[in-house]
DNA sequence: TCTGCGATAATA
DNA sequence: ATTATCGCAGAC
């Protein structure tokens, strides 16, 4: 388990850090090789740029939540809530390398024709692990929703890439994603 | 491997 | 109108 703290800071510096611990989702798990920082008031590109809503409420709560959203109709994605409480901070996860529970992954994606894609991207992770709009909200640290992030002792690559994110418009050009150098499993390398 | 496009609905 | 995406089709 990861403790409060370390989400309790600036999403650029947990973004990194965030690499190769464990994302799990009931008896279904996946190391993290893909991540976004999204930075409140001073970023464009975040949900919490302008104003709390109904939405991003969950994004100005304390750190260590998890902030599930709905995009482009049919999509949910997840982040945890980085910072302190009311700044809107928050690190996307982008993608995983699956460890446990690939056959349900399996299931919960007959789409996915190669187990690569099973969680390689932000949408896709999600749907593999079963995370909805239901665990909008939902505690990391104590893992009350069965979502949680391990620390297993594997630790963050000390050579991440890093590069600009992914499909933003507004606020592209910072380089607030990273990844494990030569994975796989990366959404797009 | 890459590029382009449609799906589909909440948010602003 | 835009969107923190995905899966498919077609070109190469």
């Amino acid at each position: 388990m990861v403790p409060r703290a370390f989400y309790r800071r600036d999403p650029r510096l947990v973004a990194p850090e965030l690499l190769h611990k464990v994302l799990v989702a009931g008896d279904r798990s996946g190391r993290i090789v893909e991540v976004e920082a999204y930075c409140g008031d001073i970023d464009p590109a975040a949900h919490t740029y302008r104003r709390r809503s109904p939405r991003n409420e969950v994004m100005f709560g304390p750190p260590g939540l998890l902030y599930v959203y709905f995009t482009y109709g049919m999509h949910w994605c997840a982040n945890a809530v980085c910072g302190d409480a009311d700044e809107g901070v928050a690190v996307l996860i982008r993608a995983l390398a699956p460890l446990d529970g690939v056959e349900a992954m399996r299931a919960a994606r007959p789409g996915a024709r190669v187990d690569r894609d099973l969680c390689r991207g932000p949408a896709r992770l999600c749907q593999a692990l079963g995370i909805t709009g239901g665990h909008n909200g939902a505690d990391l640290v104590t893992g009350d929703r069965g979502v949680t992030v391990v620390d297993d002792g594997v630790p963050a690559p000390d050579d991440p890439v890093v590069t600009t994110r992914v499909g933003v418009s507004r606020g592209a050009g910072q380089r607030w994603r990273w990844y494990v150098r030569h994975n796989r499993f990366v959404s797009r390398p």
